[in-house]
DNA sequence: GTCTATATTATGATAGAC
DNA sequence: GTCTATCATAATATAGAC
């Protein structure tokens, strides 16, 4: 987590700003060299200071890991969240939630890979950083249970089951995609498109009457 | 690959072997590691030999990893079709090959990750490595040509549209499992039950008449 | 095919001077 | 908060003796 106590002075602001500089070269690194890539000692090279100074800033790497996954969770999040604002349609939201929960993921594909993949031998995210995922659940409980209520699903269109179905059509999806697609434009991908089948589905399992 | 030309003789025999053991090893390692933390020091510290002396089985760290994505996807394919054998109905068979599949996944970990997440930065299979996954797309193609005959499905039901659903299914099964119900036994999986609606859901998508 | 020795490079982390 | 110096370890890979 970022600092918990909020600095207005010079020096508090200037520390935050190489905390944020150490975060961004690190999802540089990641990016280049794969999730596991990351490495002290070349953030340290590339903000132009010694590998020492990262610990009055970070009190290890796993520290550093953390703080990416959770702003990548809070981020996941806002990304659905923001997608889902005025759309009235209880399934056109589950659409809308995971089009833009996966676009998001393509476009920070390293970040995504630690949140979804835990690709990082010894690292455990902690509690706090898991926040945002409770809150995703939540996302798409609530439009499913609008549609529900809208008529849109049939009994059950809710449960965990039909909660299960929106996830793994998401999960699936982007893994398909990552694999077999490199490269692909999200608006040609064979399996992109396969998400806005995700309501029929729905409506096939829990039909409304 | 393994060795292009079969040796009988007493000393191909005992290289043989060693091979085998190298790569039974490097699978540990990386189930208690983690996939990239497969180590060649490691290995050769654990089968009793200075790490110099496995150059002389694989030219690199590389060529390692390279026969285990092999003899992976090999394994993997394997368990599907065996799944598929003397299954009649089309339907039948696509669902039997996706659960065969994602349990070889899940009792083979490290190796699935290997083959389906590619967390190793800087490795590339190599173009024959990939055989297999070509054979387990036909795989799913003859069986969904089958329902179509049989009038499981309607038209469509064998097209590239039909084949990503099943992937589809089968990935995000697996990746939700994976990710959220670590050490949940198959049987009581909530995302393993989903994977038996694919029938149901081709049958919405592509409806016999 | 095995070894020793070595090159080369890297890593995360700590102590302590300034 | 920065540095130098250092610890302690690790890694892949090659040369060359046996």
């Amino acid at each position: 987590m970022t600092e918990a106590v909020e600095r207005t002075d010079r020096r508090g602001l200037r520390r935050q700003q190489t905390i944020e500089e150490i975060l961004e070269v690190a999802l540089d690194l990641m990016a280049e060299r794969g999730v596991g890539g990351l490495a002290l000692s070349e953030v340290a090279r590339r903000i132009g200071v010694q590998p020492p100074s990262l610990y009055k800033y970070f009190p290890s790497l796993h520290a550093i890991y953390d703080e990416l996954f959770a702003r990548g969770q809070r981020a996941h999040l806002d990304a659905m969240s923001t997608a889902v604002q005025g759309v009235e349609s209880g399934l056109a939201a589950v659409t809308k939630a995971q089009e833009a929960g996966m676009r998001w993921a393509m476009a920070n594909l390293p970040l995504a890979q630690l949140l979804f993949w835990r690709p990082v031998p010894g690292f455990e995210p902690s509690e706090e950083a898991f926040e945002p995922s409770k809150q995703m659940v939540e996302l798409f409980r609530t439009a499913l249970r609008r549609a529900v209520r809208q008529g849109e699903l049939g009994p059950g269109g809710a449960s965990q089951e039909a909660m299960g179905i929106v996830a793994v059509a998401m999960a699936g999806v982007s893994s398909q995609y990552l694999a077999n697609e490199p490269g692909v434009p999200w608006e040609r991908s064979v399996y992109v498109r396969l998400l806005a089948r995700t309501p029929e589905f729905l409506r096939a399992a829990f039909p409304p009457r």
